[in-house]
DNA sequence: CCGACAATTGTTAACGTTGCCATTTGAGCG
DNA sequence: CGCTCAAATGGCAACGTTAACAATTGTCGG
């Protein structure tokens, strides 16, 4: 029942007028939810709209409000189940909020590729701009190169306090993975980071030598890796072979299923010879050899929270004059999400 | 170096064709490339833009020309290695073509919310829509109810042949898996199912069984999953209770991933006393204990082949007078991406 | 029953871009 | 040198919607 159309072509908002015998106008004032509408009017326009099976047209209508009611999503490594988990979150949350998402995905980390994507979002279409997991430094300074007054919001990493930004409690949830560890009588906790250049691995890096110092133990040098579980693998090889080695904490769990498939592969047992810790509690997680002990950050949170800061910015945009745009970012509370330790099969005493 | 703007908003075209002394038709021109601008003429409106940092509206542009140049991607369980790479490999080709991706989630699988997903993406403004992985009933029977006319490809489940569908070639994957589990001595294999309705796990399950038939051996029991590694755990459980199992091909990597952590629970080693196989090539596959023997399908590639297959299929709608859509769809090759088979350590010949 | 005022509805003009057609300019040729 | 024809450019209208204002209708007190 697709109702009846002019020539094959979807309904537009005149076809429905002219269907309820009403003016255009008063079939937006219906559409919109405007009051001053009489409630036989309504039910007749709402019916003409079943009928036709009329959709706005959302591009006509950002046209003329000069809105696109889109959120433009920046979304690097959205295959990891921390930014994928976050995209959920945000693609939801914007759909309560009666926003579209479109994403876009850069082709590389070079600030070429980043600038390109950022371009083809912000050609009007996208009332505000998310970037996920930027964290690294030419990611994060495109941010910058964003058109000014255009309301953005990071996730995880952002070049600087102009851009709000909604994490992850990293430090937080890195102190309680080493202190649990120390509390289990390790003398000390290695690390097996991630890349260098992502601002997120260097935050954990800090946190974790933070905490060792604070509780006063020595610092092992850094094991790098790349937060695959290849070079968790390679860096539980290399761990092996040190002397001394019973607690690790790795910078996220695809790398701490790497370590334990290396000491597996080397004899080594998990937990009675070495404790692993993970970070993110990927499904899996619970289902390694041994199940592993990992720090859990509620990533769609993040995404939630990051679109309902958004939508603040843009709203506060609308009402401002314009000019005390500035002030209006400042106001937006930052929010930190914090994460929780879940406790499994990796861990144990000191031997 | 923003460049000069009427008042703080972003500049339009008006603004460019005033700087560089022509008509916006002709900054239009330039701007989509068309032939009869004067090359002296090309460069000073490209000055211009340059200068006024203008960006075409892709409201207005898509408004006049009745196309919104966006690919709308309904996508469930976007956070699975599976589908997310699928997504991965939608963004990149679209963004490639000039296309923009939007995304939208439902919330759940009941139809209400698919369709309301869909309707969100359907107000004009996308030119054509992918599902990724509708693979229940539920899913592939809305598909049914976009707005007749409007270009669609679903990947891996389509309700019936009205919608072209890019899928990974399960029937071959399992093929090699079976196969090669057989001709390791194995008397059959049992398999770990992906849940009932959906559609990719039905389909395993027929090649599994048809393969097994084929090679003249016993169809064991179907053993139920749900994709999860908690459902790979409980069927690993159950099947070391069992007799005879010497082989299990489980239907994706991550049950594949808890049964090797029930089975070393139960104390039956992988691979001396139990073959197992999966499906996927997560990432982590090569660094489970032992390493994961798997089939992978290229699911970024399916993306691929799923905005080519669309493109084309808009394509064909544009120069159509309309009439002729239903012989354009049937035109259009629905390809089978062929995956291959990773042998690792968790197969070895029967006991 | 009239006037004032609120509720309801309609009219006109934008929003920024491109399609269509008209106009101007320039080149080539008899 | 004038004519033809192509190349280059411009003007106007339209895409579908809403904002702003105008007009109409209805209600109520005096």
């Amino acid at each position: 029942m697709a109702g009846v159309r002019r020539g094959g072509r979807p309904a537009v908002i005149g076809d429905v007028a002219r269907l309820a015998g009403v003016s255009p106008q008063t079939v937006s004032r219906v559409l919109n939810e405007r009051p001053n509408v009489r409630e036989e009017t309504r039910s007749r326009v709402l019916e003409a709209i079943r009928q036709l099976d009329y959709r706005p047209n959302l591009m006509a209508r950002g046209l003329v409000r000069r809105q696109a009611h889109t959120i433009g999503v920046i979304s690097f490594d959205s295959v990891l189940f921390g930014p994928a988990s976050t995209l959920l979150g945000i693609g939801r949350a914007a759909r309560a909020a009666g926003y579209g998402v479109t994403i876009a995905t850069p082709e590389s980390f070079d600030r070429g590729s980043i600038v390109e994507a950022m371009a083809d979002l912000t050609s009007h279409t996208v009332a505000g701009v998310i970037t996920v997991f930027a964290s690294q430094t030419a990611a994060t300074s495109a941010l910058l190169s964003l058109p000014k007054g255009l309301p953005a919001v990071a996730v995880e990493a952002a070049p600087d306090d102009s851009v709000p930004t909604v994490r992850i409690d990293q430090a937080e949830g890195v102190r309680m993975a080493v202190e649990h560890l120390l509390r289990l009588g390790h003398s000390t906790v290695w690390h097996v980071s991630g890349p260098r250049e992502r601002m997120d691995a260097q935050t954990r890096i800090e946190a974790w030598r933070a905490t060792l110092e604070r509780a006063g133990h020595p610092a092992p040098q850094v094991v790098p890796g790349d937060w695959s579980a290849e070079s968790g693998y390679q860096a539980g090889l290399e761990l092996a072979e040190g002397q001394g080695v019973t607690a690790v904490f790795a910078a996220n769990d695809h790398m701490a299923l790497g370590l334990l498939r290396a000491f597996n592969e080397r004899g080594i047992r998990v937990p009675e010879d070495v404790s692993v810790v993970g970070f993110d509690d990927i499904p899996e997680a619970g289902y390694l050899i041994p199940p592993l002990t990992t720090v859990r950050p509620d990533h769609e949170e993040v995404g939630r929270r990051s679109v309902e800061t958004l939508l603040r910015l843009i709203d506060g945009q609308d009402d401002d004059a314009g000019d005390s745009q500035d002030a209006a970012v400042a106001d937006v509370a930052v929010p930190f999400v914090v994460p929780t330790l879940v406790r499994r099969a990796s861990t144990a005493p000191a031997p």
